[in-house]
DNA sequence: CCTGGCACTCGGCCGCAGTGAGTGCCAAGT
DNA sequence: ACTTGGCACTCACTGCGGCCGAGTGCCAGG
């Protein structure tokens, strides 16, 4: 019971800040949330909470804020999830039902993502890695220049460039598409490699230099692919929490211009079937010390075809967000993945 | 001559606010710029600056700052267009050259372009109107759901998801591929429209409501593309310029992420073969009253593929600027366009 | 038309004291 | 063993007054 009041004075303390945005004292504390309890007895509490590293003062002679370590606990204890109001999920799904494409699928997301939540969000494009190839067109753009174009059955559309060493006109594009076309249509993706790779000795000779560096490009697309692509919205936001980190807004939104780094926070909570929370250093990432980072992963079956989240302010409304990640994530899901 | 001098003193107040950031005055200036003349003389054409609205300053006794209208005359009249090094273009080329698909290309570009002006780069997408039709790919997504994917002989791929009224299986999409391919490959975009018109008719009657919706979509996606794709980076650029504007950094972000102003912004310069410059208020947008956006056309030819261009403070560097823009369009256009 | 001199303006930068929210500690109460 | 009221203390923040100096405008003389 006495650890029970800690823990709820850490709560009180956490969401005043998260509201206020200003040191919480111990008087107001007592005030606003009925806590049945005098200022002293909360200070006492405070000093205790601070003592174990949840929370600290900026300053002497100022209330507390929450520490990384307060905002975890908050985090794994002490919130639900709020469940989103029926209006809430009619506006998601209405919102989301109108995306002519996947690429339009993408950007409604992260768009009503940044919205719902009011800060930047961030959307990974589907992965690949588990459907199988429908078609491959190749084009000709040049004398030497080519566009390879892959279409799974899952709506993805991979391209690529491709310098051929030799010349190349229509006629050649033909025959490399046909090749390409009977070996890897229908294939899946995972076993593409091996089949594309017997590919060039079955050619005739002229053919061969030409189609090997295709099958190469195929190679590549398939599996060099450190970078898929994600979409981000709500930047704007960022400027809402303002002068909290005014200075660090800068290396903020270099950090987020990094695909990579990204791609580490948002897809690593990918795999998890729930809504993952790293808060300041736990993301891993010097310039987002002071933020949070909610992620999940969107798309049924064991393995998600991507991952979606938001990037804010450690000083965020967790409960709130988390809700408004997975319900997205799960329309999201639905609606690419179900079918 | 007096004309001249005065012209000469614009150029000077510019050159120096752009590098300083403060305001410019008439000690400072006789000094720094050799032009023969003593601070008093300087003050007298400042004051004639000042009532013709070239210049301003921000309260009484501080020194001057060009207004809009300043910058205008210097772009217009005072400042040539610095050349870029030779080593410059090569590092241009080079970054570009490793592009692996058109979407490569462009977020090279924008990278690029963010990097070198050190500002808010735009990139609009290549548009797809002059070009034909290589081939289209009809998947199925589900029991009523399919995937169009149109692929241009630019290389540029467009995807569309169609949901039917009917149910649809692999062999209804593959009818549906043969017939829109035998109508349309080979065909102008701008053709296309017409020939899709009066294909339900021919097909067999089954098929009609199924391939009226398909060809609905793929009218609406030649068609209805006010929102032609666009990239952008080097957001966190803006905090460079911070103090300027560090209130207005939320609107210009806002700005930024309507896609429909930006296209406006950029998409209008493209048809000019020249870099244009648009300075505050010329903008037409409220929230980048206090910036400038630089931009030009890519793409050779009289039709230009698309818009690039950077959006920064007024205070820009714009000699400089300009050139890189020219610069990486002429590349990119050379990229893109050539072959 | 240029120039040196001169009075004037006014934003920015101290230093200062006053204020008040908030803390820590302690002794008394339950 | 907790809780509580009281009390002294700390320290960020604010407003005020004065100083400083860059920069201006004007004028009379070259």
């Amino acid at each position: 019971m006495l650890e029970d009041r800690r823990l709820e004075v850490l709560r009180a303390i956490v969401e005043d800040f998260v509201l206020s945005n200003e040191p919480v004292g111990s008087k107001a504390l007592a005030e606003r949330h009925n806590l049945g309890v005098s200022p002293a007895t909360v200070r006492n509490d405070m000093s205790a909470l601070e003592e174990e590293g949840y929370i600290t003062q900026p300053h002497t002679s100022a209330g507390r804020i929450p520490t990384d370590k307060g905002y975890r606990l908050f985090v794994d204890r002490l919130s639900g999830v709020k469940p989103l109001s029926r209006a809430e999920r009619r506006a998601i799904q209405s919102f989301l039902e109108g995306a002519v494409d996947l690429d339009d699928v993408v950007r409604r997301s992260v768009r009503l993502l940044a919205q719902l939540t009011r800060q930047v969000a961030v959307v990974q494009y589907p992965s690949l890695s588990s459907s199988s190839v429908r078609h491959i067109e190749v084009v000709t753009l040049g004398p030497r220049r080519m566009l390879m174009v892959m279409i799974t059955d899952t709506g993805r559309v991979e391209q690529r460039i491709i310098d051929s060493l030799t010349p190349v006109d229509d006629e050649i594009a033909g025959e490399l598409r046909s090749a390409l076309n009977c070996a890897l249509a229908g294939q899946r993706l995972a076993d593409a490699p091996e089949v594309v790779a017997t590919l060039p000795d079955q050619a005739r000779p002229e053919l061969r230099p030409c189609l090997a560096t295709m099958t190469g490009a195929v190679l590549e697309s398939l599996v060099e692919r450190p970078e898929e692509r994600l979409a981000m919205a709500g930047t704007a936001n960022l400027t809402r929490a303002s002068v909290d980190f005014a200075d660090s807004l800068r290396s903020i939104l270099e950090a987020l211009e990094e695909q990579v780094v990204l791609m580490k926070l948002i897809g690593s909570a990918r795999e998890t079937g729930t809504v993952t929370v790293r808060i300041g250093r736990e993301t891993d990432v010097d310039a987002l010390r002071t933020t949070a980072v909610v992620a999940t992963g969107y798309g049924r079956g064991p393995f998600a075809l991507g991952g979606m989240g938001v990037v804010g302010p450690m000083r965020m409304d967790y409960p709130w967000t988390m809700a408004a990640v997975r319900a997205v994530a799960k329309y999201v899901g639905e609606l690419l993945g179900a079918d």
